[in-house]
DNA sequence: CTGTTAGCGCTTTCAC
DNA sequence: GTGAAAGCGCTAACAG
């Protein structure tokens, strides 16, 4: 940058005005320095520029999610980095496999690195999360609502509506006997998805058998399991409900495999690609529009940090491809 | 950091020191340091860090991809972050859309970041890349070979030997009209796979059909006019291969809309996820395995920039299920 | 073992 | 409009 400012016969702090295209600075100033930048191969360092600026801010964000290559968080990170980039802005990525410490290591890395904000699929407050907080960084927690935590915008789903909906659907078809198979229960996302079934049965006045109920199917091998035990118990379910779009394709694997596929309905959480090939019916949240929320509200807090917190919930749809709409056999 | 100097009576360097725990500090003072770090909430600025480090390094990586949402990129780009997690080194993403001009602006907002290298999934040398290895940074490239481009590994997939497997499958099942479905023809992998195709019918004696060849299938209904047109002709092919996996999709959903997919033959190239369950048949690349060796090269560029430059290709995977085992219809 | 000093590349006063 | 100087938070070199 001295030698830009020697070349261009200028002083250094314009060719740092030149370089932020900063008003100021005669025209044919501006010229001379920016051919001199081109003829020394000169490049902007930002890391320098940022740890100088007034504002201290680094124009990249964080983004934490369960696993980059799950379909669902791949869409949300996607959607992410299209706001970003109107922001001028870079998408640094973590997958925290649901794991406490990964996580808090990777906010502690992310953090030390100097992100403006921080979007965050997590279930637990970390001490960390706070932190960063306290110290600027702006936060938004995606698809988890955390309890307590304060100064955090949250963007969810409407899990239990979703899932409320599904028992009623289910129900319309003449089912009864309803099967649920969902997630690690420590996951906010499983629990309210839970909570809306068991109001959806509520609603239709009918018993709930707790038999029918698996939770911790964290595996496709469990989720095979649990599969073929409801299927050869004395009576077995009608109708499946799944909490996860991982569970969902498990399902529908060993529901193949004992060849019962057409036979028993079966409603999905999440949708996933090729689902309209397998037609499997789903409960659809929308994770573009999730991600495109979340980084909305990211920005808007990095750019002003005064705003008051806030939570959105979207919509989810019900999206009917025939695995939903098997009726009960008479 | 100066006040936690202050405060645990001791000198700037010795943080330092205590900070990045390197050895020559007493037991007793490296404890003092850190009480009084935790008393003060101090937190390690990694980018000032960087700036003054002898090595200059801000233990972070860029990955550029087509789109983060492509399943293909998606598994890549994890099996990276993991490979940097090892490294302690932070993954920045960029989708560049096979748009010049994005991947442009991305390179330069990633290099102003100063990465310490760079994972590109590109086809065309493009100045800002050759620029960044000139200034020092690893580069290495994914999927795609780059004629030309020196001091850039490169990790590939065989894509003519699959290709050409493929064929030869397809005439083992005694097919003989093989219709072709490929890509952009400026993408690499679309040129080699289609060179594949055509090396195969050469090694079996057959003659190519140019009609059964469409290239430039970039989008869902581009495909699905291929396939109808394709079908709606005279003599009309009986086996299909497509050189992508959306192609691959887009098939399959207009083959069902027709009612030919279970008398149609057809092999796709790239696996994706539920291939299984919908029976489709697939020259698979691993892209686990391509990401995690080109982060394991780029890192190792990292560690040594002396390393002579390297080029190598994966073997892909034939997987039957169903699709390309149809035989022809005697 | 530990402290002092210089300076990474940049932006920001504040004078001119 | 422009330049000189100070300093962001840190590490490296050297002296003690």
């Amino acid at each position: 940058m001295r030698d830009v400012a020697s070349l261009a016969g200028v002083g250094i702090a314009t060719v740092s005005r030149v370089v932020n295209d900063k008003p100021g600075v005669a025209a044919a100033v501006a010229e001379r320095v920016k051919s001199a930048a081109a003829q020394l191969g000169y490049h902007h360092d930002l890391t320098a520029s940022s740890l100088r600026r007034a504002d201290r801010r680094t124009d990249s964000i964080g983004v934490i999610v369960g696993d980059v290559a799950n379909p669902f968080s791949a869409a949300i990170l996607r959607a992410v980095e299209d706001v970003a980039t109107r922001h001028d802005s870079l998408v640094l990525i973590g997958s925290a496999e649901q794991d406490a410490i990964r996580e808090k290591r990777l906010i502690r890395s992310l953090t030390a690195r100097r992100v403006d904000g921080l979007i965050v699929v997590s279930d637990h407050i970390s001490e960390e999360l706070v932190d960063a907080r306290q110290r600027g960084v702006a936060v938004v927690s995606v698809d988890r609502h955390i309890e307590g935590l304060t100064g955090v915008d949250s963007v969810t789903t409407d899990n239990r509506r979703g899932m409320r909906e599904a028992v009623h659907h289910l129900y319309d078809g003449g089912h009864r006997r309803i099967a649920y198979l969902g997630d690690l229960p420590e996951i906010w996302t499983a629990q309210e998805r839970f909570a809306g079934f068991v109001e959806g049965f509520a609603a239709i006045g009918c018993q709930l058998d707790p038999r029918l109920v698996r939770h911790n199917l964290h595996s496709e091998e469990a989720t095979h399991a649990a599969v073929r035990e409801l299927m050869a118990a004395d009576s077995p379910p009608t109708a499946i409900i799944s909490a996860q779009n991982l569970i969902t394709i498990s399902i529908r694997r060993e529901l193949r495999a004992l060849g019962r596929d057409s036979i028993i309905a079966h409603i999905g959480f999440d949708d996933f690609p090729l689902a309209d090939l397998l037609g499997v019916s789903v409960i659809a949240p929308n994770p573009s529009d999730i991600g495109r929320t979340a980084a909305d509200r990211l920005f808007a807090r990095i750019d002003n940090s005064t705003e008051p917190e806030r939570h959105v919930v979207l919509p989810t749809r019900y999206i009917p491809r025939g695995s939903g709409e098997i009726r009960r056999r008479p």
